[in-house]
DNA sequence: AGTTTAAATACGCGATACCGTATATTGTTG
DNA sequence: CAACAATATACGGTATCGCGTATTTAAACT
């Protein structure tokens, strides 16, 4: 399933969602990625402030990726860009 | 364009290519986003305790989003998942 | 209700972001 | 090659991470 994410609090949303799909507790998946249950926790809360490579590190050991692409505006999908 | 991330430095080359585009140098890309022109620098270097307001704040202000999805595996795009 | 499991918070610590400001490098162009 | 533009680094300062360790809430189950 994918999600789109436009803030850290979307991110820690997808996070949690696959987390749970997987049926892991937050020290499971911090044991996964070297972090600390707090950790996963502030990340899944969509704390601003986490690190990227604590993203990126939970991403991977949830088998999850993302995709950088211009932002969809829902309705016309296809936008054209201004140049 | 749509650019996979796994890693910091792949999303520090999203940035910078779409800043590219919009031919704005990275003190323009700062002033849109409240940031200084070395903080840009770093995160398109892929710096990975970037904070995830400092890279959310960039896709914003470049019009980019994230999709979090389940890594694709290139080859069997459709392998099934351990249950 | 009471016990157990999970999630949210807390304290001190070392590391580093990002800030303002500034400079050193590197690139580009005439 | 000179001159300017853009990017990469640097310094002191404040803030917050993520760590280890632990505790406090909050859920879940018998």
């Amino acid at each position: 399933m994918e999600i789109i994410a436009r803030d850290p609090k979307q991110l820690g949303i997808a996070v949690q969602r696959r987390r749970k799909e997987q049926n892991l507790t937050q020290g499971e998946l911090g044991a996964r990625m070297n972090a600390r249950q707090a950790t996963v926790s502030k990340l899944e809360k969509g704390e601003p402030a986490t690190q990227l490579q604590t993203l990126m590190n939970s991403l991977a050991a949830l088998g999850l990726e993302l995709v950088v692409r211009p932002r969809t505006t829902s309705r016309v999908e296809e936008l054209e860009e201004l140049f």
